[in-house]
DNA sequence: ACGAATTTAAAACAAGTGTTTTACTTGTCA
DNA sequence: TGACAAGTAAAACACTTGTTTTAAATTCGT
């Protein structure tokens, strides 16, 4: 039988299918689901009008599927393992987290594109964001639990571990988050790659004492009474 | 002659007026700019929809309105002074300055707009980013990093001040802006008042040890080499 | 090469948008 | 009271949006 073989990985499946997610990763990453317009999705793309409804359902269909796209092109680019050496300390795994966050967040490419799409979803979630956490964000959110529960010790409460990992991540994603505040206060800072560097550096030393003065809580310490 | 006084802080001036920039507050942080409309707006004023033009230009001058208003009502109910004791340790003044942050961020009122709209300008900038950077971001900021300057001592440099208190701040931002992730990855994390002090509180021996591991910086001491 | 299925193209559709126009009401001072 | 300004109301305008329709073109197995 003459049945078409699977291509090996859809790739180049349809041309103008695949020029359509190119084009409507780029439009919707830079002005949003809403602002962003079909007819110039396809325009982008060189194609009709109507190839968004014929090759996904609706305009839905394709956010959907730029979504979904845009997380494979980031983690092809920079896997969840951040190729740590495998028997890396704690505080190793902890900058190399940090680090490589950095960089997926702060890269240049398309894949470039889930971090700014997902920084919209923070603001305005759509229904492709529950999928998103659960296949993406989880296990990231949980190697980094492990790491920082690895600093803490044995003795560590769920609460606390939760806290400073979420006090390493909030650094983290801030300076892509605020980036139109942050270069109107400071106009000199820039993000090439060695300013990334030193402010995983920076960002890493930071979490290392803070998370080592967690463990040590007994008291509020130096805290003023309510 | 008979020329109407000015009135006394343009208070109640006009009824439909107020009416709209309220309802306008309320959907603008709603939905955002563009998915705002204006017969939404003036449904919600009791106003008719040629009302916008009439006192307000037009759709941005009503949303330039809105943003100062919001500003002005999130500055009244926490003044940027905080209430602060005047002779306070630095420590007490992060940890005041953390948690007022946290308390405005987190107030349920009409005053918890500025917020969430300052939330979308993060996202798609507007032409009111600007002024609101030089009139309210900028204070804030300076007061930060005056709060770090003290704790890092006099040695320190101006880098390690700003990357400090950005530090602070992204933690506190974090929770805000990365909210729908939160409660998707932790459905229990509330943030009712006791939740935001206790916020607070970990925040501030997060960063208190962090900025005193930042100010004793010599060699990166255990982050592994490039 | 033929014919059926798939894909593309142009045009039109229907709904919603911000804005303007025009007329009407209201309140104020001479 | 009566002209005059200020505010409001209803309707229509001009335009953009996502989507559908209809027809033409292309592809591909036989």
């Amino acid at each position: 039988m003459s049945i078409k073989f699977q291509p090996p990985d859809d790739a180049a499946q349809d041309a103008t299918r695949q020029h359509l997610l190119e084009a409507a990763g780029e439009v919707f990453a830079e002005v949003g689901f809403h602002s962003a317009t079909v007819r110039e999705i396809c325009q982008r793309a060189g194609a009709n009008v109507a190839a968004v409804n014929y090759h996904f359902r609706d305009k839905d269909g394709l956010y959907a599927a730029v979504l979904t796209e845009s997380l494979r092109l980031s983690l092809k680019k920079y896997p969840a393992d951040m190729g740590l050496p495998p028997k890396a300390t704690p505080e190793q795994r902890l900058h190399a987290f940090a680090r490589s966050f950095l960089w997926r967040i702060f890269s240049t490419g398309a894949e470039s594109r889930h971090g700014r799409l997902m920084a919209r979803e923070m603001v305005e979630p759509s229904a492709a964001l529950d999928p998103m956490v659960k296949e993406h964000i989880r296990p990231l959110s949980d190697l980094l639990m492990s790491i920082v529960s690895d600093l803490l010790g044995d003795k560590a409460d769920p609460q606390t571990i939760r806290l400073c990992a979420m006090s390493v991540v909030s650094q983290v994603v801030f300076y892509h988050h605020c980036r139109p505040v942050l270069s109107r206060l400071f106009p000199s800072v820039k993000f090439d790659p060695v300013s990334i560097d030193h402010l995983a550096d920076h960002i890493t030393r930071f979490s290392l004492a803070g998370i080592k003065s967690a463990a040590g809580k007994r008291a509020p310490a130096c805290l003023p009474g309510k």
